[in-house]
DNA sequence: AGATATATCTGACTAAAGTCAGGTATATGC
DNA sequence: GCATATACCTGACTTTAGTCAGATATATCT
């Protein structure tokens, strides 16, 4: 009763009954299941008609028949889409909002239903957002970002709270060399986010400089996304996108009060290196050469 | 982003998409999916038909084809209940036990490939059966069951590595009074242990003496079963199997290092008492007249 | 022994999901 | 401009799931 598979297992029992639990409650709103699935997809912003088949794993035709049945009960709109007109882009109509968000309340209410009871929340949603990473892990997705957008402010917000806590003095960003976003935006840097789902759950930026090298800097992972390789997977994409740049020395510092990140370092072909600046909080330096 | 709604809902989303696919492997054997959970329901062990049934929340109607297909395919025989010629009672023909040794394998693989690849399985573990365990709280069983048998044994096993992880000077169950095993069986007492699907995770012990009263030991709850108020439901399933045997006094003991412990006697009518055995461990001790 | 309850089975349906082979309109490559 | 590819639609069909009203055999209660 103990070993490793039959704790996933039991797991997935339990997990199965609870999502046939949601299912057969989306069933009361009086439309079936494929239905209810396709009106739920276009309310959460999937427009393109491909695009939902592609994600509910539908048969063209199958596709085709739904949503004209949503059409005819006149819960969704569609037309053709602007640049291509053989591809077809759904909406919701207003009585169609209505109906999504009844679905929503009812996702929302078995999602409270779950937390509710529970006298210890915010352990189950730390294993929660652990499961959700290490399930979806084949789909985080690292895209260029704006160091100054939602993802990216949250992923900092979050990297500085945990710096604080893990540094015996603290941590103030006001003290530390905060780089400017603008250093962080082609053509002079990047900032990758690593977005698992809609949640953004890691991140790292590129800076440059006008001292002929680039610098790494908050390169972060959240905490229930550790253990799955998301920090190489990160600092790789910063170095393809520094060579895309034509950056060909990069530098970083860090501080040992984080060793994990000072053993991906040593692991990735970086090497340690006199200080290189005056920032009070790191006590490590490296430089990494790279090659294009 | 980061509400807690939102977090519950990316776990469903993760977990729904993960329960998919191991039903759409399940297909590739060439069964519908109703027949391959008959078939796999007997294989766990459920044998009589109104069970499954029930287990599957299936018709009778279609229950009964369900099972004729499997009967017609060779994979599961059936016959009438010993005691009850109306029941019917399945089981696995040779060839079903080999269809079922292949869902067991592709259920193990998909548990074997969410681990592999991560490299904190155990943190990973944990999470799934905190989840599990809240999922499956409705259904969370207390059964009494024997002091010396597999379930109790694990329980105690677990109970002994924890105290020997929060006390001080840890726990050695030679230098304690251990209960023996006759005074927590029936007539003397009682052992009740709390079963989360196949999982023992949580027990209390009645154990029975000769002097007035029953005392309560080995009080525990699986760390993945905090906070469900599980520790309560055993005392009070404890305290009602004495009432079966007449007993109207109880006594225990406990140590302050186990705060949440102390926390739970006194909030359910227990009141503190002076010292009422030599045992090392303990240094707080309890009483309660219990009504009938 | 007779009334009633229970467990399963059968027949006759319906609804939902899924498959497949064209068909139409539009886009793209050469 | 023409061949080819793409996106979606339609018709015809099959399979799976689920429902419901009896029928049959057996058990239980009084």
């Amino acid at each position: 009763m103990l070993d490793p598979v039959s704790r996933v297992r039991r797991f997935n029992r339990a997990v199965t009954s609870a999502v046939g639990a949601l299912d057969h409650s989306f069933l009361g709103r009086g439309r079936p299941l494929g239905a209810a699935r396709v009106l739920n997809a276009i309310g959460h912003g999937r427009s393109d008609v491909a695009e939902i088949r592609d994600y509910l794993g539908l048969d063209s035709g199958l596709m085709s028949r739904l949503l004209r049945s949503l059409e005819d009960e006149g819960v969704v709109e569609t037309s053709a889409h602007e640049d291509d007109a053989r591809r077809r882009v759904a909406r919701l109509s207003r009585t169609g909002r209505r109906e999504f968000a009844a679905y929503e309340a009812l996702s929302n209410k078995q999602a409270e239903g779950f937390l509710a009871g529970h006298s210890q929340a915010e352990a189950l949603l730390a294993a929660m957002d652990l499961i959700a990473s290490a399930l979806t892990r084949e789909r985080i997705a690292l895209d260029e970002m704006d160091p100054q957008g939602d993802e990216a402010r949250y992923c900092l917000g979050e990297y500085y709270a945990e710096l604080g806590r893990r540094f015996k003095q603290g941590f103030d960003v006001s003290l530390s060399r905060d780089p400017d976003a603008k250093d962080m935006r082609r053509p002079r840097g990047s900032f990758i986010v690593a977005m698992s789902d809609t949640l953004p759950i890691g991140c790292v930026g590129l800076k440059g400089t006008d001292h002929g090298y680039a610098e790494i800097k908050r390169l972060w992972v959240a905490p229930s996304a550790r253990g799955l390789g998301l920090g190489k997977r990160l600092m790789e994409a910063a170095e393809d996108a520094a060579r895309t740049l034509g950056i060909a020395l990069l530098r970083l510092d860090t501080n040992s009060a984080l060793p994990e990140a000072g053993r991906l370092y040593r692991s990735t072909g970086w090497r340690e290196i006199p200080r290189f600046n005056d920032d009070p909080y790191p006590d490590l330096f490296f430089e990494k050469q790279i090659r294009s």
